[in-house]
DNA sequence: TCAAAAGTGTTTTGTGTACACCCATGC
DNA sequence: GCATGGGTGTACACAAAACACTTTTGA
């Protein structure tokens, strides 16, 4: 978001008798990929003076007729020219003053694409992969979003099988872990990793080998295809005492 | 919200073509509460003729000039006469027939009260604490954000002193114990919930006992004072390999 | 003395973590 | 034949779960 909206703000003054009615309600999206061993978020630079120099996240004012996820797909869409994504809602942000021109409520969502599938109109405007790690300041407050968001995809990716959608169809172990590694921010025991990755079944063993590499090559695996679920996968309940006990 | 809400329909129809202004902006709080053993939600008899007899959640547009938890905790305010109430953003839900009379978006958030606390403004509405698994039907999305806090609610009651929240100052470990089970929705086994909860090391022995109990009475416990924020107390991270390995 | 709940420990099972060696391949 | 990562197993520590008896009090 954050871009039609200067222009609409002359006009939210004409209204502000109206009173509950001159606030926006953005969506802004954290998108994730993962590209050359890091985990990076696909940001805009933004055009408003404030903030001249630093990137924001991507987002636009929700229209009326569309709901918060629709809102969602249709700038992953836009901006990547992907369908069919992983998304889901983290939170709203809605200080009185975190957007310049007036009240801006926003929703964050956070999405996960695989880079390679991306059409990316990257060319024509000013979009850019930066890796998580790299990132200082940035506009509004959508360091943030930017921080929730990763907590929060950091909080899920070990119970619910959602980081394959950062992956190619087929990967090996290793990339996987590498993956891991980017998202969490610290090293994983590769024993255990595996040890831990088989116990959920979620993969495949697709009777295949890496090649192009300089060393043996690791096998390749593919996410099973009931995990293959865009939205939110639910953990299993399994029995009663296992929240407490 | 939802009742302020009726009187503007026929404003928002006047400025249809300021349309990304039309949209309106509510809080609804799920006000848990716990009592005879239950645990209940704060609803009100909905004014809406569409949903006459049913019962919603407790909300209100958002005021231009106060953020979501500043509008959660009028809400709040208002109806329980409570200040300093433990309060808990969830997720936005904005499908677009929601709410019959228009395009509203509403923030969801949860709170926890001590019922004894509450001068309750109940006599004066149909406000009415309903337990939470009796609820069938309600007003609006409103079952639907309910089961979204609960699930919550029982996500995060394990990981951190939230549910002293609902009781009094000086409880027993029953009484702890008991609490749990009508939020988990499960019972627990009594030796092992007390090795938990002694483990985590919120509670202080204040060295009083029960009276009024006819059989032998249990020890009453403080949480520590340091866990008393009314914040979310976020999880220690204690060491890297803790989420995978 | 009975009913009701308080209080307490041990065993078993599973999970988390640390750690080292041989193997297959490309160069 | 060497460098690089692939692939595997074991031992220890800790947490979860199942489970029963004695004690204290009020009625």
């Amino acid at each position: 978001m954050e871009k039609t909206l200067r222009l609409k703000t002359a006009e939210i003054e004409k209204i502000s008798h109206l009173d509950y009615f001159n606030i926006a309600i953005s969506v802004d999206c954290v998108i994730f990929c993962y590209h050359e061993k890091k985990l990076k978020v696909l940001l805009i630079k933004s055009d408003l003076e404030e903030f001249e120099g630093l990137y924001s996240l991507l987002g636009d004012l929700i229209r009326p007729d569309e709901d918060l996820e629709t809102a969602s797909y249709r700038i992953l869409k836009d901006r990547t020219g992907m369908d069919d994504v992983y998304l889901e809602q983290v939170q709203a942000f809605g200080s009185i003053n975190r957007h310049p021109s007036g009240r801006v409520i926003t929703i964050a969502y956070y999405s996960l694409i695989d880079i390679k599938h991306h059409k990316l109109q990257l060319s024509h405007h000013d979009l850019h992969w930066q890796p998580v790690n790299e990132i200082k300041k940035m506009a509004f407050d959508h360091k943030l979003i930017l921080e929730t968001c990763l907590a929060r995809l950091q909080q899920q990716v070990m119970d619910y099988p959602i980081v394959f959608n950062l992956l190619p169809e087929k990967f090996s172990l290793r990339q996987l872990q590498e993956l891991y590694e980017a998202i969490l921010g610290f090293e994983l025991d590769r024993r255990n990793f595996r040890k831990k990755i088989s116990i959920k079944d979620w993969l495949v063993d697709i009777e295949e080998m890496e090649n192009d590499v300089p060393h043996r090559p690791g096998k390749l695996y593919k996410l099973k295809p009931e995990f293959k679920k865009k939205g939110l996968k639910k953990k299993s309940i399994s029995g009663k005492q296992q929240a407490v006990s």
